[in-house]
DNA sequence: ATGAAAGCGCTAACAG
DNA sequence: CTGTTAGCGCTTTCAT
């Protein structure tokens, strides 16, 4: 039942170059020849082994991706678009999930080196000089991180930011809250840089809750310390710490928005169906994985035009402004902790 | 720097064979040999390279995974079980996303076919001729789906429909609606056999308002239709429906629950996040991702014990109840389509 | 316990 | 344009 090169070459009565040919390099094949391989090889439903392959061309025409967490909402979207792109090229995706462990970063791609002509590395929380190892052993495509001569695709987190704060200052509000995410993690250094410089744009205040779990659960608790902090605007690291906080500000009856504007990072497609009127920064997660495919089959190729090969991509991000923003600040009677008159979703008719 | 299994022969003094069977079958080569060719494969970074391996064995340690769409929660999901599976056994996962598309399902296989020992195809979309078609190219388990003949893990979404249907019943409902999935969808169908034994079992109403697509806008657009049905309780095919279908009903300013209750199917975790109160089914994804690959894995394996190999898996489904589950069904007055008294999310005060 | 030889399926010179 | 030869990195008889 496995059909080879050699049965395909019986089948038409060449040899196995030709029929290597035909599928590798058609023009070096007369179209009567190669078209009866073709035929033949349809019909006996044979496709080069890839494997094989690889081990005399040296490329497998595989690509690695290793996330932190598929169970992060930012990932399977930034997958999406990877996988996408590899495919219009002809190549095949192996997945891994590292779990958030920077030990198995380095282990899944050592593990994987073999088997692919590059990898693409997501949000790494590895140690740089580990990064720099892991170059050596294979293509490599930082996303969502910045090293020092490594190829990357980076999402522009500190623009967003200043939109982000552009916003609620021009809304009217003074006094902010940041709750900031992992401290490893880079691109919450990047929205603290474009806090620092908003801040200063803006004249206003800003005071950091973090660093926090990028999750729901922490930012429900941190929904409270914002509260206790007096500001009227907060800036949530990603949209999961953002529901959280939404989440328990409704509980605890704040009218948000009215009394408390939030913004968030991210704008996964859930987070806006769950709260339509949830403002945020939207990360291009899906063109990213794109991007870094990209990136990555450029590096790979002869490079013919080898001027715009620029090893590294910014993305931008843009703010994605929903529902209504909201009366105005009404800053001080909040710290009580209890709701107030309820700014109920929507009008009414009728 | 590529260093291959010869390198290493060489650094010890030893023939290939002898490295290779280091490695390998350990139990065949002198414990002092052994160790010399681990430490010297350690210091010069040697790995076995697989892919030439499986040209010999005939096993590449790889295996494949097939989804019909990332953007879709439930899959990455069951991503993060087969692939935490799988590096257990020290196999690496191959990911492909068909985009929905039957064709693809079936060219994706076929493409990756060589390089992988099995595959997992998720919820497959393609007709029964083409799934016997791929059984044969390679090891195949199907998830979420069932067919004569073919190794399979499903969830017992019949019996969560039971459950779901009695839950409503219990709290007084008569009259509810299904807004069911893509008719293609093998879950869909058994959650309408289940439909069709709970509506014996409790003597209620049901009407089906699909099919619908599996998305928040089509729940959206369905959410009006069930109300014009004046039924008391809804059950939605999926999460994003149901969050499709509680917003618009907020906006239409009905009481979920109270007015309407809604049960849902999933349970993942940002839908709970979203409706703290939703009440859904949750589906065993990761652990079915798992067992997805422990199955794959038995099926390529030796089979010593070949009496527990039964090639298809039943995971039980259970139905979380969170929050209040609404008053009591206060059915007629709905149908109106404007506001009531809106139930805001909670009391007032001050 | 170890080595020599052959070959997995394929491609890449090098002839012709 | 096509066939012949060699060999990618590894495992596996078959000897020893």
């Amino acid at each position: 039942m496995p059909v080879n090169i050699r049965d395909v070459a019986r089948a038409v009565g060449v040899s196995p170059s030709t029929v290597s040919r035909a599928f590798g390099a058609p023009q070096l094949v007369s179209e009567e020849t190669r078209d009866a391989v073709h035929r033949a090889a349809a019909e006996l439903g044979y496709r080069p082994n890839r494997a094989a392959r690889s081990l005399v061309t040296g490329r497998t025409g595989n690509l690695g991706i290793i996330v932190p967490d598929l169970a992060n909402p930012f990932f399977p979207s930034v997958l999406k678009g990877a996988q996408a792109r590899a495919r219009e090229e002809d190549h095949a995706i192996f997945l891994a999930d590292s779990g958030e462990d920077p030990e198995q970063e380095v282990e899944l791609i050592r593990a994987m080196a073999k088997q692919v002509d590059g990898v693409v590395l997501c949000s790494p929380r590895a140690r740089t000089a580990h990064l720099q190892e892991l170059a050596q052993l294979t293509e490599l495509v930082l996303l969502n991180r910045r090293y020092v001569g490594l190829a990357a695709v980076l999402m522009d987190s500190a623009g967003g930011m200043r939109q982000a704060v552009g916003h609620l200052a021009g809304l009217g509000h003074q006094r902010l809250a940041f709750l900031s995410g992992p401290r490893t993690s880079w691109s919450n250094t990047q929205r603290l840089r474009g806090l620092a410089v908003a801040v200063r744009e803006h004249g206003v205040d800003v005071v950091d809750l973090g660093p926090l779990a990028p999750t729901f659960e922490a930012g429900h608790q941190a929904a409270d310390l914002a509260l206790a902090a007096g500001v009227t605007g907060l800036i949530a690291f990603n949209d999961l710490m953002a529901l959280g906080v939404i989440t328990r500000l409704n509980d605890r009856g704040v009218a948000v928005p009215g009394e408390l504007s939030v913004v968030s990072f991210d704008d996964i497609p859930m987070a806006s169906m769950c709260t339509p009127s949830l403002t945020s920064v939207a990360m291009p997660t899906e063109v990213a994985g794109r991007a870094a495919v990209d990136l990555l089959l450029h590096l790979l190729s002869p490079a013919p035009n080898a001027a715009d090969t620029r090893s590294q991509r910014r993305l931008p991000t843009r703010l994605v402004v929903r529902g209504s923003t909201g009366p105005y600040p009404t800053a001080a009677r909040l710290s009580g902790g209890h709701r107030t008159t309820e700014s109920a979703p929507e009008g009414n008719r009728a």
